[in-house]
DNA sequence: AGCTATTTATAAGG
DNA sequence: TCCTTATAAATAGCT
C-alpha cells in the first residue's frame, strides 16, 4: 500500500492566523501547553507563577500557583513601592525618566508590530488576486487617496467587531469555573475535560498527587 | 578523531530538582522558553496574556501584551465582581454585572481611541513628508534594504533606551533589569536572530533577551 | 554562554 | 474536541 502522507507538523511563521478555525484549535493547543510548562516550572523550580490569558473571544484563561491572585497582588505591591522608594534614593527627575523610557519603548514596539502586520496583510492582498478589486491590486498601483480609503475601511471593520464584541459581553451570563491542574498528570489533567464552558464551580480530583495551581476560565 | 556523542537531552521526571546550580539553570532556560511560548500566542492569535513569576530567589520575572497591569487589572477587575462580593452586590443592588461591564467597555474603548490616534499619527507622517524621509513612508513602501535599515535602527533605539534605563539604574542602589523586544521579524527575513544583547547590565543572569512583547525583571 | 542528542510540543488532517 | 502522524522546537547534560 502506498505511504499514508500525513505531513505531519509544519513550520509556521509566527504571524497572526487569519483562519478563524485554525486559530480557535492553535490558541486551545497552545494554551494548553503554555500551563503545562507553566506547571513543570512550578514543579521543578518551586516557584510562584501566574498566568493570565484573554482568549481572542474574551474568554479568561488562567493558571495560578498558589494562586493568580497572591503572585500578581506582589507583584503589583513590588511595582508600586518601587518608584517611591526608588525616589528617596534618587533624584526624582532622574529616576522619573526611567518609566518614560520604558513607555517610549514599548510604544516603538508596539508601532512596529502593527506596522509590520499591516504591510503583511497588504501583501496577503496583493497575492491574493491582483485585479478583480482596486483594494486587492498591488499596492504600488494604488494612490494616496485609496490607501486612504483602504485604512478607513480597516477601521470600520475593527469597530465593527468591538461593536460585536459588546453586544457578546452584554448578551453574556457571568460565570467562573475553577480547577486544578496536576503536575505529574497534565494530559489528563485538564486538558481534556476541562471545557471552559459555562456552568458551576467545578474541581477536578486531579488523578494523584498534590494540585498544583488553579486554572480559571470565564466567560 | 572519536565523535563526541554528548548524551543530549535526557528524560527528567517533573520533581523539584535539588542541586541548585542545575536549578538555576533550568529555570533561566524553561523561563525563556515560557516567555517564548507566551509570545508566540500572543502574535498567533492575538491574545492578551500576563505572567509573573517569582523565582526561587525571590526576583521577578514578568511578560505582557501589552502590559501585565493592564492584563491583571482586567482580571481582577472581573474576579472580583464575580467572586462573593458579587453575590453581595447582587442582594443589594440587582445587577452586579453592570460594573464590570463598564470597566471592560471602558477598556476597549481606550484601546480603540489608542488605535485611532496611531493611525492618525501615521498618516500624518505620510502627508508630511512623502520622499524627504523616506523612514517616515509607509511601510509598505520600503523596499527590503530600507526595511532592514529600519529594524536596525530601532533595534540601535531599543538598546540605547535601554542603557539609558539601566545606567540611571546602576546609580541606584536598586538594581532592575528592564529589557524588551518586539515579536518577530519584518517579513520572512530576519526571524529567528534578533535576540538583544543587552550588555552589561543585569545581575540577573538572565541576559537572553527574546522576543516578547514587554518584559520586566527586577531584582 | 554554545553544542547535540533526545524528548516534547504541535500543525495538519480525520 | 480527540486521535494520529511526521516534523519542528525545546531543552538536559556537558563543556
Amino acid at each position: 500500500m502506498a505511504k499514508k502522507p500525513s505531513l505531519g507538523r509544519q513550520k509556521i511563521k509566527i504571524a497572526k492566523i487569519q483562519i478563524k478555525n485554525h486559530l480557535q484549535v492553535t490558541f486551545s493547543k497552545r494554551r494548553s501547553g503554555l500551563f503545562k510548562k507553566a506547571s513543570e516550572l512550578c514543579t521543578l523550580c518551586g516557584v510562584e507563577i501566574a498566568i493570565v490569558v484573554f482568549s481572542p473571544a474574551g474568554k479568561v484563561f488562567s493558571f495560578g500557583h498558589p494562586k493568580v491572585e497572591s503572585v500578581t497582588d506582589r507583584f503589583l505591591a513590588r511595582n508600586t513601592n518601587l518608584g517611591p522608594t526608588s525616589l528617596h534614593l534618587v533624584e526624582s527627575h532622574r529616576i522619573a525618566s526611567i518609566p518614560e523610557l520604558n513607555l517610549q519603548l514599548m510604544y516603538m514596539l508596539n508601532e512596529l508590530e502593527a506596522e509590520k502586520k499591516r504591510s503583511e496583510t497588504l501583501d496577503e492582498m496583493r497575492k491574493h488576486s491582483q485585479s478583480q478589486f482596486w483594494w486587492e491590486a498591488p499596492i504600488e498601483d494604488l494612490n494616496l487617496h485609496e490607501l486612504e480609503q483602504l485604512k478607513d475601511s480597516m477601521e470600520e471593520l475593527k469597530k465593527s467587531v468591538v461593536t460585536q464584541a459588546n453586544k457578546l459581553l452584554c448578551e453574556t451570563s457571568d460565570s467562573i469555573l475553577v480547577f486544578g491542574a496536576n503536575n505529574n498528570s497534565f494530559r489528563g489533567g485538564f486538558d481534556r475535560d476541562h471545557e471552559m464552558k459555562l456552568g458551576p464551580i467545578v474541581s477536578t480530583g486531579a488523578s494523584h498527587g498534590h494540585n498544583y495551581g488553579y486554572i480559571h476560565g470565564l466567560l
